[in-house]
DNA sequence: TTGCGTAACCTTACGATGTAAGGTATAGTC
DNA sequence: GACTATACCTTACATCGTAAGGTTACGCAA
């Protein structure tokens, strides 16, 4: 019929734009981002460098896209009724962003979400306070607030001291333990296994801040 | 004398160390940190780019010694009695950094502050902990959530949002005006008129919140 | 079947980057 | 005056993003 071909056997699936955006993450993450290249992205792809450039006119491009798809996996306007469960739900699934691709993110952080999938984010949260009956300037100034918080910690937690020297010439563990009393002694509390009680622990004494001044205001509408 | 030579008229005065830091840091801040290269330096320099390699042995030596030189110019264990004040004090000097090398300070927060200059900040701020009698525990958890606090706010303030668009194809305004009202609304308290407030009330909350949870504790040793 | 347009992909080439390797000029010392 | 170390330069290379233009494959009208 006319799906056979001369030559059915190597025929190598086509470029789409997802299959190259979910390669591209995977090649930041296996070589950081440093180490991505449209030539090794092309090379993973069984391509010519040139021809991802028929379905994105540039790096700036593509990496939007990454961007979008990073954003996509989640929901940014959850159907919780309170503001505070609402608010904590996004900001969790923020950083889940930076745990599943963390070579990635510190580009995410950098970029200024003037993208329409970004743009969407920004606008999901800033309705949970709105619904809240927070004012547009409140809504400024604890959006901020949180944000603040959450892209430092996901930013440390990802790339942070954890991830090991960056440093051309760090110093080494045993002038650490010895020079630097207060750094050896908070060691083990700097290790991955204290992220999730440290961060759960600083983003409730803000979410408690915005509550306690949310109260204190004339205007209820919850 | 001994210092007339043959032609001191353009006897080009010689690469140190501090000269290439400096004009680095300043070449970083006008052409931005991805303008940055050895050769545009050297350029500044009157030299030639590897020229440069006799001082530095590598690109990551060079801005090691960035990194240093902006630490350099703060005190980082004050002698202000109340850790509070202790606290307040050190991060607004970090803050500094951002403000005063806005474009250099993205390549500080990925830097992992193993170098010696990075490790005595680190100390210097445990150590305020230390003395108000926190664990190391309890010094790890706070100083971690404080430092998420304000690292993101000092990237926000200097590479975020009010930066105007990083996306290749960034959402116009006339669009966001009417797409994302959520958005719009908010845009005039997202300007760098909003910094201060917004950044020292959510450091006021952390603060606060840690204060309450030390002075609940059985240790009493200000 | 032929011809042709468009989509998808490739080839070549250019200027910029970090830096390895090795050359050169200057100054100080014996 | 010869030797050495310091400070700086020249050349060259692999790699980067991407501009410009070429090549192949396929759908459809004639």
């Amino acid at each position: 019929m006319s799906s056979v071909k001369k030559k059915p056997s190597q025929k190598r699936e086509p470029l789409t734009r997802e299959r190259i955006v979910l390669k591209a993450l995977e090649l930041i993450e296996r070589d950081g981002l440093d180490g991505f290249s449209f030539r090794k992205l092309a090379n993973d792809l069984h391509c010519e460098a040139m021809s991802i450039y028929y379905h994105f006119p540039s790096k700036a491009h593509l990496f939007d896209a990454l961007v979008a798809q990073c954003l996509s996996k989640h929901k940014w306007l959850p159907e919780v009724t309170h503001w505070r469960t609402a608010l904590h739900h996004v900001l969790v699934e923020f950083r889940q962003i930076a745990h599943r691709n963390p070579a990635f993110f510190p580009f995410m952080v950098l970029y200024r979400m003037n993208s329409p999938e970004g743009l969407a984010v920004l606008e999901g949260i800033l309705s949970i306070f709105h619904r809240a009956g927070f004012s547009p300037e409140q809504s400024a100034k604890y959006f901020r607030m949180l944000s603040y918080y959450v892209t430092g910690a996901a930013l440390d937690e990802t790339s942070g001291y954890a991830k090991g020297p960056s440093a051309a010439e760090p110093v080494p563990n045993e002038i650490v333990a010895r020079d630097y009393p207060m750094v050896a002694s908070v060691g083990p509390y700097f290790r991955p296994g204290s992220f999730d009680a440290t961060f759960f622990a600083g983003l409730d004494l803000l979410l408690d801040g915005i509550e306690m001044a949310h109260q204190a205001l004339p205007k209820p509408r919850v």
